[in-house]
DNA sequence: TGATGAGAATCAAATTTTTGATAAACGTAC
DNA sequence: GTACGTTTATCAAAAATTTGATTCTCATCA
């Protein structure tokens, strides 16, 4: 190998996001959301009404799986579709009271998580952090350093 | 929401990891591997003879999905399994010439990546990235803060 | 008006990953 | 030596995700 493991920040990255992706799906399956079905709720929390690929771009997913993700949720009655009033093949999406009701549940769970995660860090070192992972999402797609 | 979007570092997290991993697949995808069979591949030429579920830890997936990795690349000749000579139920798994061949191969390819996310950072940025990413491990796994 | 291109949705198939359950091999304690 | 617990491997089925291709709607422009 060019590079010994012990230097790449992707696989540190990719590592903590694992357990912490682990961490996350073991509490959302007590209130039976997969990660993906969660992500897609939050999303449609902050923004009703968006289209299907808006929200995939949003999820980073592919919009095939979204699709898959709204069938799941559309029947399991936590969010509705319904043509746009001017764009009449986009499906704006919404959530549901259940769905509403469901999001509240996990998202309980979910925090629990994002408060251990909190309570590791000082104000400034949780700043210094988003600053850094932020950058290395810029260096991922391409931007030069210091471009910002 | 009892807690807003922009002060869960997870999330942070999350979305980098995605797009790195995003950007890394596409990278392995030109030689003909997954993520998951890269991160096989890889902890396979650090620890040569490792049974598969010592693998699967090492890569964070489940015993099952590691068993069809290596199925998948035990059948492209890339790895070969033979029983451990003192325990005859672990079967020991070895990386082929074809499949360092490969690893090598894909490995210059993740490791561009892995040198676009480190121009980004000096190196007491890239030390302080890594810390934290360990700190929010540990918290995560439930260890309290400073006990490390 | 008509052609072109972009964004959105969806069908279909293959692959990857998860979940649940079962069986084999070994170490340890009784 | 026998029972028990741990680790490993694997079978089988379900679910999630990816990939490729097609169709529909609308905006733009010639």
């Amino acid at each position: 190998m060019t590079m010994p493991a012990a230097e790449r920040l992707g696989l540190e990255i990719k590592r903590a996001e694992q357990e912490l992706m682990s961490a996350k799906q073991a509490a959302l399956r007590e209130a039976g959301l997969t990660v993906g079905q969660y992500a897609a709720l939050f999303a449609l929390a902050e923004q009703p009404g968006i289209s299907g690929a808006a929200l995939a771009r949003a999820c980073l997913v592919t919009p095939q799986n979204m699709a898959a993700v709204l069938k799941v949720l559309e029947g399991r009655g936590l969010v509705e579709r319904a043509a746009h009033s001017l764009h009449q093949h986009v499906l704006e999406t919404r959530l549901t009271p259940q769905g509403t009701r469901l999001l509240g549940l996990a998202d309980r769970r979910a925090v629990e998580i994002e408060r251990r995660l909190a309570a590791a860090f000082t104000a400034q070192e949780a700043a210094q952090l988003r600053d850094l992972l932020n950058r290395a999402s810029a260096a991922i797609r391409g931007e030069p350093p210091q471009a910002g």
